[in-house]
Order: structure tokens, then sequence, then C-alpha cells
DNA sequence: CGATATCTTGAGGAATCTCAATACTAGTGG
DNA sequence: CCACTAGTATTGAGATTCCTCAAGATATCG
């Protein structure tokens, strides 16, 4: 699965309009900071953020996680998307997640990462080591507790995918998808737009326990009952919305 | 499905024997406190735990939590075993997960619980109002971290779970359950000893994503292989630990 | 514009599900 | 203590969804 991607330190990510106003901190001026963790902190606290902030960009197809590798910080993406995964010994692969800007991870139980996190499009992430986060965590127990409600959401997040790996037909899988990706989306602005999917069919079918030719038979079929459009440029648009939610839950 | 269970607040949970050293404390004495969310406070700090616990004990069958009650209290199951599941409108159960003596349940990201739990055995459980537990979080920030912690655990053992539900094959899905049974088990200080299984084949198959019938032929293949052994009254002995681990991981 | 990856479609096969019958187990009452 | 009953488990046979393998179409990127 490769190595380690190129993680080169961004230089300075932010156009200049938007630095005028806070010079000395960039973090105040994020477009994602209200879907960060950063969020818990006050715009006077922001700086002390800023000081263990190690912002990383990598390109597509670049790995930030390896699986197993040492769970020294935890991760916020400012930009682009990443997949997580995990594999079986024969390579098998099942997809966790995929990340977008404002999504948190790193989360670790043992000192050792359990997943690998890839990206798919070219990506902008704030990394803080864990012990300089961890002390912050001390001075600000808002920023705990956000943490906290990020780690339980993942949570219920993980137990619906459950739900859906264990009990969905693979016309309710590409549903449920295509649903809580335009749902996200609309979290982080993008409302009634063209849903963006940057993963592959095989992407998408390593998250939803499919196969590539099953997903790309679903959609044909989606498509072919009006359910949803498929423009060009890895873009879903979602025609009848009302339809599409009775296809997730098998109504 | 059925309603709300009997939740009968126990009087006494302990044995005169051990109160005796701390007879105001019943918390002090609980058998499973180095299990439980307990561990994270200072002897001299479980009184104040105590005030706050309401127990309850439920019989086998009852209902601790509806899905879509809302999300007053967090719960830390004392002895018994329960299962965690979710619903689809056409009443296709996926079960979550199962809970044992020390475990922890009752997270919400919502007001409401997105899931239900049911006693498979008679069960007594540590009912903490969530108002009140939060009380306490603030005066023990290592409490905060305990629970922190708990929740990253249940979220790396769901992502295990999407991996197995995603990807394994029955026989992989069975002989990985049995495997993290047995783990668990030793956790609570039960070694090398057979497996208890409480719940029912439907209820391992509504976990592992299977019928009750592909996980009774799967059973009876791991036993006729001489990798497990069936004795009466739902327990399992793994013969050969290592075969069971390879035919887990399709090794 | 060509090369390569990705996507789509088809045909056949395999794992698991569904339906159905029988055997077992545990708890109940005689 | 045994027989009875209701729930549970096992086993079989056939159906079905999804997977595998393969070829062709389309998209993407240098």
């Amino acid at each position: 699965m490769g190595g380690r991607g190129d993680l080169n330190p961004a230089k300075t990510l932010l156009p200049a309009a938007s630095r005028r106003s806070v010079p000395e901190n960039p973090c105040a001026a994020c477009p994602v900071r209200s879907l960060a963790i950063c969020a818990a902190l006050e715009p006077e606290q922001l700086g002390l953020l800023d000081e263990i902030n190690q912002r990383v960009s990598i390109d597509a197809g670049a790995t930030l996680i390896a699986e197993g590798d040492p769970a020294h910080h935890l991760f916020n993406v400012s930009t682009g998307t990443l997949r997580v995964h995990k594999l079986l010994p024969d390579g098998r692969r099942q997809i966790i997640g995929f990340l977008f800007a404002g999504d948190f991870v790193g989360l670790a139980v043992k000192q050792e990462y359990a997943y690998s996190v890839e990206a798919i499009a070219p990506s902008e992430i704030c990394r803080f080591p864990r012990k300089d986060l961890e002390a912050l965590l001390e001075r600000f127990p808002k920023m705990g507790r956000e943490l906290f409600a990020r780690a339980s959401d993942e949570l219920a997040i993980a137990q619906d995918q459950m739900l859906l790996l264990g009990k969905k037909t693979a016309r309710e899988r590409v549903a449920s998808m295509l649903l809580s990706l335009a749902r996200r989306a609309e979290l982080r602005g993008v409302k009634n737009g063209p849903i963006e999917l940057p993963m592959t069919r095989n992407d998408i079918g390593d998250y939803l326990g499919l196969t590539t030719e099953t997903v790309s038979r679903t959609f044909t079929k989606l498509r072919n009952e009006g359910l949803i459009e498929t423009p060009p440029g890895h873009l879903v648009v979602i025609r009848d919305p009302e339809a599409l939610g009775d296809a997730a839950e098998g109504g």
C-alpha cells in the first residue's frame, strides 16, 4: 500500500486579503474554522492553536496515515478529500469513511493508528501533535468536550454504517450514501447543488461492501429510474430526494 | 421490540461481607469497578458517583433503552448481558454490539438515543443522569478523559466491525466473533475457559450480518473441523486458537 | 492526441438467503 | 421425576443477490 506520502509543510495557505485583519493568526481567518475542532476556541485563543499547528498539504494518492504508524498526531482537514481504510492480510480493503473539509481524524486507542488515510484529491490538513493538543485541552476543557462530541458523532455514524453493511441491499446502500453525502455537503454550506463524488466506483464499493460492478449497475438503475442524474465530472444530482430516501431504507 | 422494561431501582446489590469495610459506599465495593468508568475516580471520590447512581435491574428480554428515547442517562453494566441494536422501518435488525459486565452505553449525538438496548440475561446496571454526570466531569477531568477513551475504543471496535461486515466471509465473521468474545472474557478475568454465548443464533446472525441458518451451518463446520467444541449450555470451547485466528482473517 | 485508468455492460458462478421440515433444549406443570 | 410445550437450533433444497471474469466504452491526463 505504498509508503508515507509527501508531507510538505505548507508555507502560507491563506490569500493576502483574508490575512489582513488578523495578520498574526492564520487560524482566525480559516474558512473552515466553524466546521473544525477549532470552533471550540474563542478567537483570542486561536493563536495558541496555531502555534502547535503543522500545516501539511498532500497530493492525490499520497498517504497521510499508514495503519500501524505511531499515533503522534491528530488531524483536521482544511481542504480536499481523503479516504480512511483498513486492510485484511490478503488485501481486501474496507473503507471506513471519507474525509472532507472540517473533518477530524487521528483518534487511536493504542499507540498506533488502526487505519490508513490517503488523499483522494490534493488536500490541506492541519496537523496537531497529540502531546501539544492534550496540553491545550487541559487549559480549555471546552475543546475536550468538542473532541468528545466528535468522537461520539463518529461512533453514531459508524453504527449507521454497520446497519448499512449488515442489512441493506446494494440499492439501499448506494441511495443511503448519496443522501449522506448530500447532507454532509449541506453542512459545509453547499446546498442543493450536485454532489461531488471524487472517489472512484471501486472506492465506493469498498466503502459500501460491494464490488465496482455492482456499484456501477446500481447507479445505472437509479439513473434509468429518474432518481438521480450523473453529469460528467464525478457529479451526481439528486432528482427525486423523496424516492431516493425511500430507496435508502427499503421503502 | 415491546415497550420499556421494568426498571426497578435495586435496593442493595452487594453482599454484607463486602460492605463491611466501606459501609456508606457501595461503589467502593463494586466488583466491576476496575472495568467500569468508575475506575477513573479515586476511592474517596466514589461516594459522589454513588450519590448520582440509580441502580436498576432488569429481566431477560426487557428493554433498557428504546431507540428515540430522550437521552437522559448514561449506563454502566454491573452484571448480565445486553444487546444493542438498530432497526430499519421494515423490521430488519442490526445488532451493534453486546454488553457485558463493565461495559458502558448511552452516548447520544442528538437529544435521543439512536439505538435500543435490551437485556439478554437478567442484568444489573448503574444508571447515571447525564446532567449529574456532566457536573461530576467538571470536577474530575480524569473521568472525562476516561469517557473519551471509552468512546474512542468503541469507535475502533465499530470500525473493526465495519471491516467484518463489509468484507469478511461467514466463516471469518463467526471465527472473529468467537475470538473477540474470548478476548473480552479475558479482560473480565475469565481466562481460557469456555466462552458463554447467552445470545441466540438469530442474535449472532443479526450481529454478523448473516441469517440464523448460516450461523448454525458455520458453527457446525467449525466443530466438524475440530476448531471449536460446543458443549450444551450456550458454551463454546476454542480447541485450536491458532487455526481459529487464521479462519478469522482468511488465512 | 494517445495512453492509461476508470466505468459500464454482459454472462456465468458462488455464497448466502429463503422456505420448510425435523431435532433439540429448557422451562412448566403434572 | 417425567411429560409437555414453546422456543431454539439444525439440516436440506431451491432461489436470489451479488460476485467474478471478461470485453468494450468512456473519461482523464500528460
